[in-house]
DNA sequence: CTGAAAGCGCTTACAG
DNA sequence: CTGAAAGCGCTTACAG
């Protein structure tokens, strides 16, 4: 029987400064300087020592050097979104834009659970993390982190914007409007919206985006928008809803408030005998790249950019952190369209 | 304009065990073993420092503790799953169970890329986390991490295990048994495997499962595993070619490799006028919710079971670096059979 | 029972 | 140009 016993992989002690400084024959205090390119030495010997250390594989302690430096080069990220539709994206691009700054990200998933929140906290606090990333899954709720009890920096991402806190969120209403203006220019006059529970922030966003690019174009409102559930379930229903309609009724483009939505309501026009985009074109709202390449047609949706607003999220708590001044409020970066069949594009951007 | 500097938020100095043990009047050794509960001392003493710390808000310095103790209760994740299916799981259940247990596990999206991975593993290691979990989107491919080069103990979660080592995947061949035993038990004779591509180890397992649970229901192979994309799409043109045969050539039942492909299997029969699970019962692979409740019936499908994946990895990590005996090799942990309707059971489990 | 000392691994004024 | 000393915040033998 193979056993990994723990000590198989322990190294044999990690080599230290004291260990290079001794090697190299000096003090410790002036490897240090050596190899952090500070106060004044030779040349030679700078780069003597540097190759010592290097030869002998050293890495700095960073714990060690955070305690003198009051500085830990790591974040703390809480999450509810343990589904991960929008986290990961978020986390993604969070953690690499702060590798690519040395900083490493401490990943706390807390499941709108108090107890776990104030584990996590503490856990966050105890580490002595620079500064905390709070992402949720609605643009309209506030987590229940207790900002007042949290000594650090905080910025929050997909989530509520406490008064006075700094907050990134995706540009709903430009994001809609950027895929209504879309339809227009591509000939569209009755534009339809079929879209998630008013209760969500969100929607009511959207339907502004709607609204505002059908008025610049001189367009009628095409009808309420009707909402309901953010499931394909609830987008079928309206596409049997809308087929059902004489044809001088039906709406010759629906922009959906999600890809759930459209993909529903696709199947609903396709199984009608209804042609998308011919017939009626559709764009939903997510790319939820799963969903938008499984439509037929592939379908063309907003896409919030979401690795881009955890990169942002994570450069602006640096920022902060480095005690920079920094606007409060929310931030509504944009969303870009993702151009695919169902609008009936003539171009269909090529990636 | 309200602008929010950093040092708005920075603190009144955190405050330390040098505080505590001044506010009571002892020395700074003294607060200590009061803290840790260790050492002789009158209860009343250790109590009235720890009254003191409590209310101050003491909390110790985990880096400092970590310098001693040579041990920072830190761990990292690397995964190359950006993507999200395979690894928001593993990293919630991971985390959750690590935050219980006083660890904060390290996020590190790396996409595959070599620079990204050696960025990543030097920030582990001058972090000094004691230990690693590597984790993937596919049980046959090993990721481009150089343990040799790794200082530390490491567990491989749903990614192939290099010989020696101790890794997590999921039991593909019992889930897939467990799937095919359910529906030969609600008397299913004909079943039909459809799946991915050849290529992926986790294809060969499943066809396992199906045919040992074929050849001990002494049911004959319903012809050979249909091998192809993961993809709705080639569910939907499998389904095309079901109800294409003569009714006596066409399975009573078909086994799939993912949930995707199920779906698209359905649609494809329903579309076709057939019903499910009455004419042909569906029984998918990955429990992805979206998909699993989105069809029509709700899918009945094989659960990975992943948050318990990331969760044993985790405790296993731990022991492996506390010294203990672990032993090698790769475990499979079990799936378990979500039942909902495309399978025609009688009583859907209620959750 | 309590405290002074040494140390974890590093950095930074400050003398020489 | 280089090194001794003090310190970051904590813990742990070791004396008293």
């Amino acid at each position: 029987m193979a056993v990994l016993s723990g000590d198989r992989t322990e190294v044999a002690a990690r080599i230290t400064i004291k260990d290079v400084a001794l090697a190299a024959n000096v003090s410790v205090s002036t490897a240090s300087k050596a190899l952090n390119e500070r106060g004044r030495m030779t040349v030679e010997t700078r780069k003597r020592i540097q190759d010592i250390a290097q030869k002998m594989g050293f890495r700095p302690n960073a714990m060690a050097r955070a305690l003198v430096h009051q500085r830990s080069f790591t974040l703390g990220l809480l999450t509810n979104d343990t589904y991960g539709r929008f986290t990961l994206p978020i986390a993604a691009g969070l953690s690499s834009a702060m590798a690519d700054r040395g900083v490493s990200v401490f990943l706390c998933a807390i499941d709108d659970d108090p107890e776990r929140v104030r584990l996590n906290l503490e856990a966050m606090e105890d580490k002595r993390v620079d500064g905390l990333v709070v992402s949720g899954k609605r643009i309209d709720r506030v987590l229940p982190v207790d900002l007042p009890a949290v000594h650090m920096p905080v910025v929050y991402v997909n989530a509520a914007c406490p008064p006075g806190a700094i907050g990134f969120v995706p540009d709903d209403e430009g994001g809609a409007h950027a895929a209504v203006a879309h339809l227009v220019s591509l000939g569209r006059t009755r534009i339809a919206h079929v879209t998630g529970p008013r209760s969500f922030g969100a929607v009511g966003l959207r339907e502004k985006g709607w609204l505002r690019a059908l008025s610049e174009a001189a367009l009628p409102c095409f009808g309420a928008a009707l909402s309901g559930e953010w499931s394909e379930r609830f987008g079928y229903e309206s596409g049997q809803l809308l087929v059902a309609k004489p044809v001088s009724d039906r709406p010759d483009a629906v922009f959906c408030g999600n890809d759930q939505i459209a993909r529903g309501l696709i199947d609903a026009l396709t199984l009608a005998g209804l042609r998308v985009p011919e017939d009626i074109a559709v764009v939903g709202f997510d790319n939820w790249e799963i969903f938008a390449t499984a439509t037929r047609p592939p379908l063309t949706t907003v896409d919030m950019a979401l690795k881009e607003l955890g990169r942002q999220a994570g450069v602006t708590l640096l920022d902060l952190i480095d005690g920079k001044p920094v606007e409060a409020g929310q931030r509504r970066l944009p969303c870009r369209l993702k151009v695919r069949q169902s609008c009936g594009s003539e171009e269909p951007s090529t990636e």
